[in-house]
DNA sequence: CATATTAGTGTCGCAGTTACACTATAAACC
DNA sequence: GGTTTATAGTGTAACTGCGACACTAATATG
């Protein structure tokens, strides 16, 4: 009598040349027949939510071990016109070198910038704003930020994801100083050649580092 | 199919002379007969989430017009012996003052300190330690500290509920400073006698005033 | 060799935070 | 009514973190 259908859908997150970018889905079929949806699905019967939010997840980009969490449970009872549908919303963070196959089932996906998308099923759009509400609150006291890069890269770039997602200019030395403050950073011998400037060193994420300062309770100041 | 039965469970949070305190009810039938439970109960067809966790709420305690925020949704397969139950946990915060009718209808209802807590039915110890984890959190960035206070209370007052959640003393001139710049309270013209000593000046909390702080951004700084 | 382009670096002022100790007031007691 | 007792209430000085700000360094390109 009170069962109710459960769904996760996951908010898929990447950089797009510079842009925060999110992976929708196309409907084939009514309701909202060629609007745009958030990636998700039933929960299986003997699957945990993470679980069924990591098979989603993979199964539309073909990657794992992905930065996951959960975001919030939308359950209005008018919210899908075809009947009663909680979903548990997620979002996930993936790196650009690694967002291989947008797509791989029949259905038709892509990469939409974060600010134009275009016309979307549900209350998808509802969902979308709090994710990306989420994430930047979360960019200002934790490291999630790296998780969008690949594994080595420049502090320009890094510093290009924080502005990106936080909508506003950061000062490059006071980034950098912070950073350095924090020393999870580890420089890499490598430099990245890219036009007729200076070479800019790599870097890599030292979670050891990190895990150590987030059990002293010290998070990212951003 | 793939139908699940969907409850809300409530994490009722008061000040219990001077402690922090949480509403349980006993279990009197199978499994975890006996243990001490959440507040809870399945959601019904009609009925949005929120809405199912304040008719919970109302139910449990009489109170309406509380704060109650989503706190997360448990969903592993095997928390409830009996089959699959995914649960999207709230948390409210009463007032001394309000809190009435602990246990109105037949099952044994009581308030418990949070640091002596009985043994506790499914995953419920989990859930307890999320949501007060949560409220210290929201408590360092947000005024949420003013719901569990009567009306008009002292700073001492304020300022131990503070204290008994984070779980460590403040600084007396400093608390009331950071408060005073913030001018969210306005002082009355009574003052609360007890024993033989300076009786406190009484004061409540301006909403208007946070209102406006809030829309530029400024929170709660403890 | 000159030019263009991005990388990389230090300081100073301000604001917010912490640490810290004494006086004020009313009730209770004798 | 004077003394005792208990809690209320108040200011300052050092420190720390944060924002604002401009120039030099290194390589590719033409």
């Amino acid at each position: 009598m009170s069962d109710i259908r459960v769904t996760v859908d996951v908010v898929i997150f990447t950089i797009q040349d510079g842009r925060l970018g999110v992976l929708l889905v196309r409907r084939g079929i009514p309701p909202f027949e060629g609007a745009w949806a958030i990636p998700g699905g039933f929960v299986l019967p003997e699957e945990g939510l993470e679980q069924a939010a990591r098979r989603e997840l993979e199964e539309e980009t073909g990657v794992r071990e992905v930065y996951l969490e959960q975001l919030y449970t939308f359950g209005e009872p008018a919210r899908d016109p075809r009947g009663r549908v909680v979903t548990v919303a997620y979002y996930a963070l993936i790196s650009p070198e690694r967002k291989i196959q947008a797509g791989s089932d029949a259905a038709e996906a892509r990469w939409w910038p974060m600010d134009g998308l275009p016309e979307l099923a549900f209350d998808h759009a509802k969902i979308l704003r709090y994710a990306h509400e989420r994430l930047r609150n979360k960019l200002e006291y934790t490291t999630v930020g790296f998780q969008l890069l690949p594994e080595s890269f420049t502090l320009t770039e890094l510093q290009q994801v924080y502005e990106t997602i936080l909508g506003r200019p950061l000062d490059k030395r006071n980034f950098r100083r912070k950073l350095d403050l924090l020393g999870i950073l580890t420089p890499l011998k490598e430099h990245r050649r890219q036009g007729p400037s200076r070479p800019a060193r790599l870097y890599r994420f030292s979670a050891a580092r990190f895990e150590r300062l987030k059990d002293k309770g010290i998070l990212f100041p951003f």
